[in-house]
DNA sequence: GCTTGACCTTCCAACGATGGGAAGGACTAT
DNA sequence: ATAGTCCTTCCCATCGTTGGAAGGTCAAGC
């Protein structure tokens, strides 16, 4: 199976297959003469392990760990429950923080007439506003990274 | 004021400072025969409004808006309201994906014993697991782009 | 005046995950 | 043989942000 193949079969891009493993995540599979790479069931199989934990939102560093779990037959559940409640706690938090933007600004959405008049209390909360409520004054310096797997839609 | 003072009284780091005005977010300073940049309490007052801005998630492209219909006095609130309401949307579009990772993983984590024993539900699902809940099928080929402000805490 | 330290300047690189594209070789079907 | 589709490697862009290097400037203390 070449990579187009195993891309097709295992929803992951071509592209991305070979990010994989330049980054090590995934093994290098074997090569025809002509420098083609080859990859069999097996290979797949992991290709689609790393698609469905991205659909998931874990991070490549979390996958790798994922993947080690895998194949070690004599792994703990605990190792892998702890993996995923950690990411959970993780989705959880960044979910929140979105809906705290969310609510924040629905609230002064709410209070703007969204006529043809100049004034608005979103305009003036951001020119004016005191501290934005959520995280009591501790400016967040937000900056999603790693569990990024969201904007579904037109990427 | 220099760049340092306008950085703590904005709370805008000196660094991003920098960078809006590379990109055109916000106007170039006055400089000091010596090169350092000036800023006056109105510049201030516009990095403030683009810090608060930012911690409700804009991008820079719609805060390059925001900041448009700041400064056009005959603004129609509808137009500001108009750009809320589309980030709001947004908004709650990723948090919903994000929690809809949380609820399938949370299924999993709920059926694995998190025992010394190899057997785990999570593991098994990433192996040979269907198409994962949401999304029927289409596969959604995540990554934030845009309004990516969340992760807060260790950033 | 001179040194020290804290600031400023510009430029370049990195992160994470992904896509785009160029230049060139390999394969397949007609 | 030739066209078309695939493959290869390489570099670049994204988005917002931080880090660092190399060098200039300023204010305070001696």
């Amino acid at each position: 199976m070449n990579i187009g193949e195993a891309s097709k079969a295992s929803g992951v891009s071509s592209k991305m297959i070979r990010y994989y493993e330049s980054i090590g995540l995934i093994s290098e599979p074997l090569r025809t003469e002509s420098g083609y790479r080859i990859y069999s069931d097996k290979d797949v199989h992991a290709l689609r392990f790393v698609s469905r934990a991205r659909d998931l939102g874990f991070s490549v560093d979390q996958m790798g760990d994922l993947l080690a779990l895998w194949r070690d037959r004599s792994r703990a559940s605990a190792d892998v429950k702890a993996i995923a409640l950690r990411h959970i706690e993780a989705l959880e938090q960044k979910a929140q923080a979105l809906q705290a933007m969310s609510h924040t600004l629905k609230h002064l959405a709410d209070n703007c007439s969204g006529d043809g008049r100049p004034d608005c209390p979103i305009i003036e909360e951001f020119a004016e506003g005191a501290a934005m409520s959520q995280n009591n004054g501790r400016r967040p310096r937000f900056g999603v990274t790693g569990t990024d797997a969201v904007a579904a839609g037109q990427a």
